[in-house]
DNA sequence: CGACCCTATGCAACGAGTTGCATGCCGATG
DNA sequence: CATCGGCATGCAACTCGTTGCATAGGGTCG
C-alpha cells in the first residue's frame, strides 16, 4: 500500500517530522488520504531504513526535539519509478453505501437519519474545500508545476464531495 | 471493518454460496465494495460461529456440492443494529490522487498516460453502469423498497463515476 | 487420455491499518 | 506546586486484507 509514496509526496513537497506529517495528513491532504501517527512514525523508520530517506535531529525551544525527515536520492528514485506505474482504482468501500443499500432490512427511518448526519458532514467538507480554494489559490490560471497539481487535486476534492451532496439528496427525496 | 455487515445485507438481499457471494462482489456489488474469495470464505465461516448465519450443503449435479448460508435471527438483529449506527466518512484513500498531486516529482508525460488510462478505465465504468440502469431499472419511478434501494445506490455510483471523468478531463486539459 | 479450465472450498503467511497505552519534557492554569 | 494538556516519539496486540498455494471433482478440446 501506498502510504510509503504518499509520504514521499509529502516530504517531496516539504521536509517535515512525524508529527508534522500527522497533522498535514489530518488536513489539506489528510482529507484524500487518512493515517494515524503510528502508522506513519513506523512507515517513516522503516524508509529511513531502507535509505528512501535521510533524517537528522532539530532541537527547539520549549519544544522536545523533533526527527526531521527528507527523500533522499534513492527515495527520488523510487518515487519517480512509482509515478510511471499504473495505478489501479479501487472502488468506493463506503459503509454509508451498503447502509443505504440494506435499508429495508432495519429500520428506514433511522438509516435515513444516518444519511442526514453524513450530507451535512459533507456539506461541510465542501464548504471548507471551498474556503481553502479561495484562500490558497484565488487566480488558478497563474500557477504552475507543483501548485497547480496541489490545486487540481483540491478541485477532485470538492468534485467528490459535490457527487456526495447530490447522491445522498437524491437518496433522501426518493424516500421523502 | 463492516465486509461483515456487507455480506450480511447480500446475503439478506439473497442466501448465497461463498463463492456466489465472490461473484456478485465483483460484479453488481463489487463496483462499490470489493473482496477476494479468501476474505468471503473466511468471513462467513467466523459468522456462522458467531450464529449469524445459518448454512446447508446443496448437492448439485456435475459440479462439487456448494456450502449455501442465509441470514439466522441472530444475523438480522446485528444488521438492525448496524443500520441504525452513524456511519464515519472516510477519505479517498486513491493512488491516482497521490500521483497526481507528485506528478512534478516525476516524469510528467508518464503520469499523463496514467492518468489517461485510469479515465478510460471509469468511462468504461460509467457506461457499464449506465447500461446495468436502463437494463435493471428501465422505469425507476415505480419502484418501492429494496428494488429502489438498488436503484439508487446504483445511480450513486454513476454519480461518483460521473465525477472522476470529470476531475480527470480537468486534469488533462489543464495539463495540455 | 492428457492438458487445461471451471466449480468449490480452504490453509498459511504476510503486510497494512487500528487501538490502546507508555514515556518524557514543557508551559499554562488553578 | 500539582495537575493538565500539548508536543514528540514509540511499543504491543489485534484485526483486516492480500497473495500464493492446495485439494478434489467434473467438463471440454485436441
Amino acid at each position: 500500500m501506498p502510504l510509503d509514496h504518499a509520504l514521499l509526496v509529502a516530504l517531496a513537497e516539504r521536509p517535515a517530522s512525524g508529527l508534522e506529517l500527522a497533522h498535514r495528513f489530518s488536513r489539506s491532504i489528510g482529507y484524500f488520504w487518512s493515517a494515524t501517527h503510528q502508522q506513519i512514525y513506523r512507515t517513516l523508520a522503516r524508509m529511513d531504513d531502507d535509505g528512501w530517506l535521510v533524517s537528522h535531529t532539530v532541537e527547539q525551544q520549549g519544544k522536545p526535539a523533533k526527527r526531521v525527515y527528507e527523500v533522499a536520492d534513492e527515495g527520488h528514485r523510487v518515487l519517480a519509478t512509482w509515478l510511471a506505474e499504473p495505478a489501479d482504482p479501487h472502488p468506493l468501500r463506503s459503509d454509508l453505501a451498503v447502509k443505504m443499500r440494506g435499508a429495508s432490512f432495519g429500520d428506514r427511518a433511522q438509516v435515513l437519519d444516518v444519511v442526514r448526519t453524513a450530507l451535512a458532514e459533507h456539506h461541510a467538507r465542501l464548504a471548507h474545500y471551498r474556503y481553502l480554494m479561495s484562500r490558497d489559490y484565488p487566480d488558478p490560471s497563474t500557477l504552475s508545476g507543483l501548485e497547480r497539481d496541489q490545486h487540481l487535486v483540491l478541485r477532485g476534492g470538492i468534485l467528490m464531495e459535490d457527487a456526495w451532496v447530490a447522491w445522498l439528496t437524491e437518496y433522501l427525496e426518493a424516500h421523502a
